[in-house]
DNA sequence: AGTGCATGCAAGTATTTACATGCATGCATG
DNA sequence: CATGCATGCATGTAAATACTTGCATGCACT
């Protein structure tokens, strides 16, 4: 019903795109909500606004949505890479820079996410994809913290649980607000920090550090 | 067709607990895999190896076997307080254990955590339950760090955060192997060791702690 | 004016699913 | 032996669900 502004770069694809677009995103929503299966075409459709046949004028099935769905979570590894190359004053601020990137990048693929861990039993694939977000970013952070140790930067120790306590606290955290609803009663922005603080010195440390 | 052991103590209800027990333990297994509509009576009386009618004989409707199955998370204060109050050689070992504890809870009920993940948003009351557990942990090991920094034991800090990093690791650690089957690559009670480390030398502190 | 294309609408189909009913079986206990 | 009780089995039902088909509409571009 509704029809594409005149845009000529479109060509004649701008509705076509529109109607396929609301579909994806009102899927998403309730997938992640519901699950696949509790995220029925027919509430798809009255979610996009769209008849339920015109969802099968789009799409052959039903998992071609999803798998449609899940091609968004890639390709995660370069900006996690580029959060963590630029200059810092010192490491604290690479870990708070770093932290505020992990967890954006989870924010902005809420859904997606929320779907894979709800589907992850009926879809395998959908395992890997989900799991890749958190494990690229622990691979991440603990080879430039291994890259600090080489440099004497900092003390020898283990570099691979120190990454995974550091993002697993914001896992934890992006589940709780997206997944439970429970208040952490914290700031993210002070979140970040004081993990940051407490990863370099612990909590049981004189705060001797250098730079 | 089974027929219970002769065991007074138990009057003639032996068998009916026992059928009622292999439905119930079907359906917690199928609904933390593939979430309550996954679920469905079939694959369960299949999997709990009794007739489907069986199963409506001993639960009204679907949802009441659901209900049954989420009344196993209460109580989980106090079995972590008590993890808690013993006496330890340092508040290394406090911490080692305390992981332990918790991560033990957390396996303990894996599939009932599971189900109330998958299904929070369909079944409301869920969500609280489903919180409960890393909530409280991080509630009681934080008043700890504040029993110890009011003692002097510990520098005055931020325990909330610390605590809820602490406890982030180990619900990160238990999804990864519960949930999404990735293998962290580090033995479990060594990890309890590692992170307890860290979180109270840091990674960037000369160990210099009394304890 | 005419053609194509995306969509809406009405109706239908085959399957799945939660749940019901009636009947038969077999053990246990009085 | 008789009664009760838990269960199996066959069958049924009403709703939901993924997906189909045929037809009408209205805009866009030629």
């Amino acid at each position: 019903m509704e029809h594409p502004p005149i845009d000529p770069s479109l060509g004649g694809k701008a509705e076509e795109q529109e109607t396929r677009e609301k579909i994806l995103s009102a899927a998403r929503q309730l997938m992640a909500q519901k699950g696949y299966k509790g995220a029925t075409t027919r509430k798809i459709s009255e979610l996009a606004g769209v008849n339920e046949v015109t969802i099968f004028r789009h799409f052959k099935t039903k998992v071609a949505i999803l798998e449609e769905l899940l091609k968004d979570i890639l390709d995660v590894r370069q900006q996690l890479e580029q959060g963590i190359q630029g200059e810092y004053a010192d490491i604290k601020q690479l870990l708070v820079n770093y932290a505020r990137t992990y967890f954006n990048l989870l924010v902005d693929r809420k859904e997606i996410l929320m779907i894979c861990m709800i589907e992850a039993d009926n879809q395998p694939e959908v395992v890997k994809l989900f799991s890749s977000l958190p494990v690229t970013a622990v691979d991440v952070l603990c080879n430039k913290l291994k890259e600090f140790e080489e440099q004497g930067h900092l003390p020898k120790g283990d570099p691979c649980t120190a990454a995974l306590m550091f993002i697993s606290t914001f896992f934890y955290a992006f589940m709780a607000k997206y997944r439970v609803n429970v208040d952490l009663d914290i700031e993210e922005e002070k979140l970040f920090e004081n993990a940051s603080d407490i990863l370099l010195q612990g909590i049981n440390c004189k705060k001797t550090t250098k730079q």
